[in-house]
DNA sequence: CGGATAGTTGAGGGGGGTCAATGGCAGTGG
DNA sequence: CCACTGCCATTGACCCCCCTCAACTATCCG
């Protein structure tokens, strides 16, 4: 097997070749450039496997770095560290939002140094090979008409991005780069109404696609992402989706599709917020999430054969789900009594336009009437149907 | 020129025969046919310029009849008159509502079958050259990439229909037999709730589709549309719909921009339901009604001198032109004071959600506070600025 | 084990829905 | 021409739903 090859960019020459001799010295290839530009050229010219890169620097900065590198789709999978000075702690946050893979603070000593490269090396290794499991779930669900095929090829060659719980992704206002595909875990785009309370508009989970809308408009983003717990994401850039959509009208009816129901589904939502009590609406909101969590149930279930070495790489996942089938066998119909919600008062609040007290007041009274079973601030469904004929 | 050839289907012999008499007096080629089944037949051989059928028939009744002849994209633009009994008044509404173009009440006499005849060719015309011209606007509007082409030479091919103030075009549940286009006038999409109170979805004007969704998703409608004034509109069918976006992914991404910008503004009325005052409400409807209303006036002036001769067409519609051009010109910005806007209040209590009598109170205290003006039952906006910043 | 964060419960008040009576306006028939 | 009728818009009275504020309790985390 070749050297692995990294390339550092880094304007102070000092660290930079520490830094290189460090890294030889462990067994790597290294490149070196002395700024921005030229980094990127080294780059696109010669490949490396993974990136480190200071964020101040002359000529180009870092994010400029992790830009054009992320744009270009040769080199957008490869892993993205950066180097920065403790002062700029808050920048980088800003740095791993636009999809930098981890950081390092200057001056950092050997171990850390490797550690992160490592760390970085098999975590990519590890995603990719997930996240082509989920492909091939994907491909399988979908079929496989031409225009499709190359989407999934394209999704292929895609760095996976992972976000942690409560990690913004893009935010209302932001220019718009590519569209969102969730590979695992779930998250929610909200709008900010003028005094601060948030509606959400969408939960997302593996498979989904998100930012569609603003993508396809060319405008900036009209909502709020972000996850509702660690998550693994995939951007598929703006023009690679225009070159698809041009060219294979199977991309566009896939789209057209999600849109039509996404629309479907906001208009009934609004007429649930014009005409429907509170109460009412609180059911409403339980039985959307039932509906996502029985749809995505089914959907995993039918993967099962194929994928039983998943169980390397979740760990706690893999308990919830067991723990979720005992609640499921009892009675193998949909009409399955004791599914198990996990979600916030804030967030049912804002699926339903409302306070979050008030959440709280139907909730308990739901269990009163035993509709419902509360486990920590988990929420237990026992009854759908009475949820669904829930009166005014 | 050719004779104007003319299919009467109609199984009593007397009425057929005798009918056909009158008709080959008055200088048109008769067609003649007993029953449904081979009505349709001679139809698709021998492309009529114009279809008389009865309703009650064996083998294929009228409506059957109806049906496949609309299908049919060659017979699909023939203009078509039912023949009833006087007891079927009532099954007739569902007639016109499938797209026949008149119906007479048996027994009829000559004046009145050659009236029905000669004003319907006449119509058929008119409205062909007025939908060209509307296609021109369309075509001219948009850019001219292959496949939109193709959509336009579909629309060209397809028969207009014409329908009366608060006619249904069709209601939650059906089966979608396609796309609409509106070709003038303006027409409501609308949800009812289960207690009856309606939720305004959507209003559509000159060149603007609805229906979309639902065709797109292969379901029944989940709103009813209704014309909120007399309106020309124009069905392109389902199996076109699909082929064209099979073909051309250029009409996909018209589609998909639609979809896309009404899901953005479905959000936003989202957002707005769940946590503003009725008070804002209303402004925004108001703002949301003026901003249409400056759209179409502006497409209109846009095309004013492609369209001189369309005086002979238009009466009444032409005078409130020139009276809204008088509240135009003062200050021929975009802010202009004076948008005059014609909405019962039923209809905004529909798309903001509330009590008609909301409406009124909300609408009476714009008035004291100067921003609105009432005449009659039309409302004046006066200062959009103060809507637009209107507090919650 | 505190300190923070999330969830629950109570009291109070106002926004907006409901019901009902009245006022305007257009169409209809004498 | 007016009276009659029916529909739509307006206004008032009432009161209930749900939001707000506030205090309290549970749960999670270092």
């Amino acid at each position: 097997m070749n050297k692995t090859r990294i390339l550092i960019i880094e304007d102070n020459d000092d660290i930079r070749e520490s830094t290189a001799e460090i890294l030889e010295l462990a067994g790597y290839e290294v490149m070196q450039a002395e700024n921005g530009k030229i980094g990127v050229e080294v780059a696109t010219r010669n490949l490396p496997d993974l990136i480190l890169c200071d964020i101040m620097m002359p000529e180009l900065d870092g994010y400029g770095v992790l830009y054009l590198v992320n744009k270009n789709s040769q080199t957008a999978a490869t892993p993205f560290i950066f180097l920065t000075a403790k002062a700029e702690r808050l920048d980088m946050r800003k740095g791993m939002e636009m999809g930098a893979d981890d950081y390092l603070t200057k001056p950092f000593d050997d171990v850390e140094l490797l550690n992160a490269i490592e760390s970085r090396l098999s975590k990519k290794e590890k995603l990719q090979q997930f996240y082509s499991q989920s492909l091939d779930r994907l491909t399988h669900l979908l079929g496989n008409t031409p225009g499709i095929a190359e989407l999934h090829k394209m999704i292929a060659g895609r760095k996976v991005r992972t976000v942690k719980k409560k990690q913004v992704i893009y935010y209302d206002g932001d220019t718009v780069s590519g569209i969102y595909l969730v590979l695992s875990g779930k998250v929610k785009t909200t709008k900010l109404s003028e005094d601060g309370r948030e509606l959400l508009t969408g939960i997302y989970s593996s498979d989904e696609y998100f930012g569609v809308p603003a993508l396809l408009l060319n405008e900036p983003y009209t909502e709020a992402a972000e996850a509702l717990e660690d998550s693994t994401i995939c951007l598929l850039p703006k023009e690679m989706m225009e070159e698809l959509l041009n060219k294979y009208p199977a991309v566009g009816k896939q789209f057209i599709q999600i849109l039509s129901n996404n629309l479907i589904e906001k208009e009934e939502q609004l007429l649930q917020l014009a005409y429907h009590s509170v109460r009412k609406r609180m059911a409403e909101v339980l039985i959307r999430l039932c509906n996502r969590e029985e749809r995505s149930e089914r959907s995993e279930r039918g993967e099962r054969l194929e994928r039983t070495e998943r169980s390397k790489v979740g760990t706690r996942q893999d308990r919830e789900e067991s723990s979720k089938k005992n609640n499921e066998h009892p009675d193998s119909l949909e009409q399955s009594t004791g599914l198990i919600l996990k979600v916030s008062r804030d967030n049912l609040a804002a699926m339903a336009g409302m306070a979050t007290e008030t959440v709280s007041r139907i909730l308990s009274d739901f269990k009163d009437e035993e509709i419902i079973e509360r486990k920590g601030s988990q929420i237990v469904i026992l009854d759908q149907l009475r949820l669904k004929n829930m009166k005014n």
